[in-house]
RNA sequence: GCAUGGAUAGCUCAGUGGUAGAGCGGCUCGUUUACACCGAGUUGGUCGGGGGUUCGAAUCCCUCUCCGUGCACCA
């Protein structure tokens, strides 16, 4: 045991038992120790963006698991804690783009091509992708860092493919023209999470149409957008609304282009609220999901089966026509005066036009919602674009599973947000147009349909091709085969057959197939592109391969050690902003592909705000380095600070002031600890540590501190157990701090300044208990400092290797004394009370030095209610800095002198000629009006019938003995007044 | 509009029917040999408003206001 330095140096402890533990391979988890008496548990890590750096939020979400982690070991469990990135296909070209168009090497992505500017996003990716994952190592996380994660790994790419094609397989998997949200600055579909809905000041602009047929009616219909009026398709009305329901079937003419104004159908559609606007509704099928939706119906209503064939025509002849360039600006369809426009431009000059061909009856200001794109932020656009469509799978056990409490979500409330999420699943847009991530593993060839058998593929393929083509068109039978392509072990392709029926070909006999071809193997892949297939260029979802995460990370498909052991795992920790993303999603791959949950319980955080509430932001500056405030105040305050800021379900205001704190305990601990080493022993035992306590020397303020002890295991415990980490991290403050420090180290100075050896020894065995369990109770929280002083101080030199010699980490985490052992040490639990009415007494004796204004040593008189053994007087008067405290069952007052009334008994504090007699007398005027309000207050309650006839038994005698107390106070404080004259 | 969380001391929060609490901050005092990143004392609240149930309400019910979040709608 050597000597702990005067102060802490947090930056130096804490990378030297970083580098021990990797060192010792204390984090790296190994499935073939798991057994019936060691169970695994396990985490997967929410994986960061791979060009990410480290924020407050990933410094709570990851001390937390780091927390779970921790305790797990110290519990006698074989942890897996499995870390990872994420390659955030849009954010991460996004900001590669930007990077290179920085320095000039490009203008705009194409300038590379989709092969130059992949290998640019590995190069980035190489540079900086571990820069996160470092970070969390200073933060002090026992990630498994042998089993580091990439979601573009060869392996891990290879499962997402897998996922595809069999999902396509299985017909969930769906390539079909939609409306989705685009973006025309990422030039791609994003999902509907990643559009954020902002209130926006914007114009409602009036134009007039006349009515082909009734030459004196025209309608008045309003719009946000009069750019996309060239792409309207038909006019819509209720077919209830009276003030047009005589209209329908007639026709008006659409203003724009002005050298193209078409004649449009105006059409019912129940859907139309007589009540917003005017009741009329312009149809812009290519531009709003709602319009095509209107477009969809049309051909269903009864009133279309009522028309003449022209009008039959003009309904059936509505398409969607997209006025608009992927980037946002107009194409020629929007006519000559907006070609070519900004939509934003068009916008304005549209309504000139409206207004320069007299249509345009008012402009009006108009508050309204518009979508923009999270990571862009610009207003989407609604487009109607090819794109890959998922039907989520195993839906109904992912949605049972946490409504019946299998699954549990702390706090509760989340498993509704999920249950109504699951209620309404749309299918899920799995493509984006964009070149980092993985690529669709789908390869297609459009071939003549007499040609099947020569589409270069092995003859037995192409046969078994033209079989299935010829069935499916002669009798509709199947039209896919699932086919080795390479004979190689493992491998297949799955064609679909999907009929191209262009109008000048003379179908049936003549029409083109488009071959869909899905594989994972690269081999296939080969094969198909040598005989002209091309792969679809859209990649997937970063959600596509994040929600295979739990298990992808384990080696699926090959059933390995490591899912065998640690799937499901045990807990998740992330973001309630996530819950659909990716909660949910992984609930469902994992029931599809494990066959069971993914997870057994998921924690979702709050999210970091500054100290004013406002969300952490770039732009605001408010979020602040986690890395900077490491170096300032270290890793365990930080951690610390952050925990004890946590509440289970609320957001978390961060303020450095918590941090700081976290600091301030950390010295408060390590000073604690040098204060015991500096104490001398008689009989030390290994290491230093005194070894056993002997029950017949136990004081009552080592009793005391002994139940406290046991009271913080078990708070502690529950609170981790349910997840509550700041109430865990008060209760470890509250113990340390004002129980252990405060009370109990200033109580234990009286026996280790006095002379008693065997006292003192046992006094310090009792302290080496309290701080060996105290240690590995705030191992999980002060992972470096714990570790430091359970070396420093000697607590592992009597532990097995395995459970705490080598490391706090592995020591067993503290139990409470269980009732046998309490019996051994002669402890009771009213020796609790023994203490407390000693520490009250302090109380009240400092408050009168206070109220006279003494801060030096000065003597006491304590006339007691019973007798005290010498030793308690002892420890009063150190507690009481009492020099000397005089015990007087005898002692008669000098009118004037200060007292108090303590559990012990009356307290004086005699200033013999110094005592300012009106000063008394106001102080204890003022204690009498206190205690005679509450006394009045209980007398009333008793004197009320209604009170006591109703109230049950235990409470009216708890009133009763109030009354009591208040009474005897009452009149000792007379009588104290009194002697005052 | 629907759902959901919140409002308690200057700040951050505990407190689910029985005497309103903690930490921080503020103020006063203090170099007593672990610690001034400390110690002692002390000051702070008609528990968001209104109504109801009850002997008794911060706590249960109704209602309103404000703040937050999610979903839907948004011509």
């Amino acid at each position: 045991m050597s000597e702990l330095s005067k102060t802490y140096t947090p930056a130096e402890v804490e990378e030297r038992w970083y580098a021990q533990w990797i060192a010792d391979g204390a984090f790296t988890a190994d499935p073939s120790r798991v057994s019936a008496t060691r169970p695994a548990y396990s985490i997967v890590i929410p994986p960061p963006n791979v060009t990410g750096i480290l924020t407050l939020g990933h410094v709570l979400n990851n001390t937390i698991q780091d927390i779970l982690a921790r305790r797990a070991r110290m519990l006698g469990k074989e942890v897996l804690w499995l870390p990872g990135t994420d390659h955030a296909g849009i954010a991460t070209q996004n900001a590669v783009e930007k990077a290179l168009r920085k320095e000039g090497a490009i203008k705009h992505r194409d300038d590379l091509g989709r092969e130059k500017l992949v290998e640019k996003i590995w190069e980035w990716k190489d540079k900086y992708g571990g820069i996160i994952l470092q970070q969390l190592k200073k933060l002090g996380a026992s990630c498994d860092w042998s089993r580091t994660r990439f979601t573009m790994d060869p392996d891990y790419s290879r499962c997402v493919q897998r996922v595809f094609v069999d999902l396509y397989k299985k017909g969930l998997i769906y390539r079909g023209k939609r409306m989705v949200n685009w973006c025309p600055v990422a030039l791609s579909a994003i999902s509907d999470e990643e559009v954020i809905p902002k209130a926006q000041n914007s114009s409602m602009y009036y134009f007039k149409v006349q009515v082909i047929e009734e030459p004196d009616t025209w309608l008045t219909i309003g719009t946000t957008r009069p750019e996309v009026i060239p792409g309207d398709q038909a006019i819509a009305v209720n077919p209830k609304d009276p003030r047009y329901a005589h209209l329908i079937g007639k026709h008006v003419r659409r203003p724009l282009p002005v050298e193209n104004q078409e004649k449009l159908l105006i059409i019912p559609d129940e859907h139309v609220d007589v009540t917003f606007g005017t009741g009329v509704l312009k149809v812009t099928p290519a531009h709003d999901k709602a319009d095509l939706e209107i477009l969809y119906r049309r051909l269903g209503t009864e009133w279309a089966r009522t028309l003449d064939s022209f009008t039959l025509r003009d309904l059936q002849s509505m398409k969607p026509v997209d006025v608009m360039n992927p980037n946002g600006t107009m194409n020629e369809l929007a006519g000559k005066d907006l070609v070519g426009l900004d939509r934003f431009a068009a916008r304005k000059r549209a309504a000139e036009l409206l207004a320069e061909i007299g249509s345009l009856v008012k402009e009006e200001p108009y508050q309204n919602n518009v979508g923009y794109s999270e990571r862009a932020d610009v207003p989407i656009e609604s487009r109607l674009s090819e794109q890959w469509f998922l039907k989520y799978p195993s839906t109904q056990p992912s949605q049972d599973v946490v409504a019946k409490g299998d699954m549990r979500f702390f706090p509760e409330r989340w498993s509704k947000v999920y249950d109504h999420w699951m209620g309404g699943l749309q299918d899920w847009c799995v493509s984006r147009q964009l070149w980092w991530g993985h690529r669709v593993p789908i390869w297609v060839k459009t071939i003549h349909c007499n040609e099947v058998a020569n589409l270069g593929l092995p003859n037995e393929v192409a046969t078994k091709l033209s079989v299935v083509a010829n069935h499916a068109t002669n009798d509709g039978g199947e039209n896919e085969l699932s086919v080795s392509l390479s004979t190689k072990e493992g491998c297949s392709t799955f064609f679909r057959l999907m009929m191209a029926v262009d109008a000048n070909e003379g179908y049936p006999s003549n029409f083109h197939w488009e071959i869909y071809a899905a594989t994972d193997s690269p081999e296939e892949s080969a094969i198909l592109e040598a005989a002209g297939f091309t792969q679809d260029p859209d990649v997937l979802d970063t959600w596509f391969s994040s929600w295979l995460w739990p298990f992808a990370t384990m080696g699926w498909p090959e059933q390995t050690g490591d899912l065998k052991a640690f799937y499901p795992t045990t807990d998740l920790v992330t973001g309630p902003d996530i819950i659909f993303f990716w909660v949910a999603r992984m609930i469902m791959a994992g029931y599809e592909y494990m066959g069971e949950m993914p997870f057994k319980n998921v924690y979702f955080t709050g999210i970091i705000r500054d100290k004013q509430g406002r969300k952490m932001s770039k732009s605001l500056g408010n979020s602040p380095d986690p890395l900077e405030i490491i170096a300032k105040y270290s890793a365990d305050a930080l951690r610390f600070g952050i925990m004890r800021s946590a509440p289970l379900g609320q957001d978390i205001l961060f303020d450095e002031k918590n941090v700081e704190l976290g600091r301030n305990f950390c010295t408060k601990l390590w000073n604690a600890a040098r204060f015991r080493q500096m104490q001398s022993s008689t009989e030390q035992g290994a290491g230093g540590m005194e070894q056993e306590i002997n029950p017949a020397l136990l004081s009552s303020d080592d009793k005391w501190i002994l139940l406290r002890l046991n009271n913080a295991i078990t708070e502690v415990s529950t609170a981790l157990d349910e997840y509550r980490f700041s109430d865990a991290t008060q209760t470890l403050y509250r113990f340390f701090w004002t129980e252990y420090c405060d009370w109990y180290v200033e109580a234990s100075k009286a026996v280790l300044q006095g002379t008693d050896d065997k006292r003192k020894a046992n006094t310090l065995a009792v302290i080496d208990f309290v701080l060996g369990h105290t240690l590995r109770l705030f191992h999980p929280f002060l992972p470096f400092i714990t570790e430091e002083l359970w070396h420093g101080m000697g607590f592992n030199a009597d532990m097995p290797e395995n459970q705490g010699g080598k490391s706090i980490m592995f020591a067993p985490w503290p139990k409470p004394l269980d009732k046998d052992e309490l019996a051994h040490f002669g402890i009771l639990p009213e020796d609790e009370q023994a203490a407390n009415d000693k520490y009250k007494t302090v109380e009240l004796g400092r408050g009168l030095k206070s109220t006279f204004n003494i801060s030096k040593k000065v003597r006491f008189v304590l006339k007691p209610a019973s007798e005290l053994p010498a030793h308690e007087i002892e420890v009063l008067r150190i507690l009481l800095n009492a020099e000397p405290l005089d015990v007087d069952a005898a002692f008669t007052p000098k009118k004037g002198t200060p007292a108090s009334l303590t559990p012990l008994g009356e307290l004086f504090l005699p200033l013999d000629g110094i005592i300012d007699v009106d000063a008394e007398r106001a102080r204890v005027t003022k204690e009498i009006a206190k205690v005679e309000a509450e006394l009045a207050k209980v007398k009333a309650k008793l004197a009320d019938e209604n009170f006591t006839s109703k109230v049950p038994q235990k409470v009216l005698d708890e009133h009763k003995q109030r009354e009591a107390d208040w009474s005897a106070q009452f009149e000792k404080l007379k009588v104290m007044l009194e002697a005052l004259g």
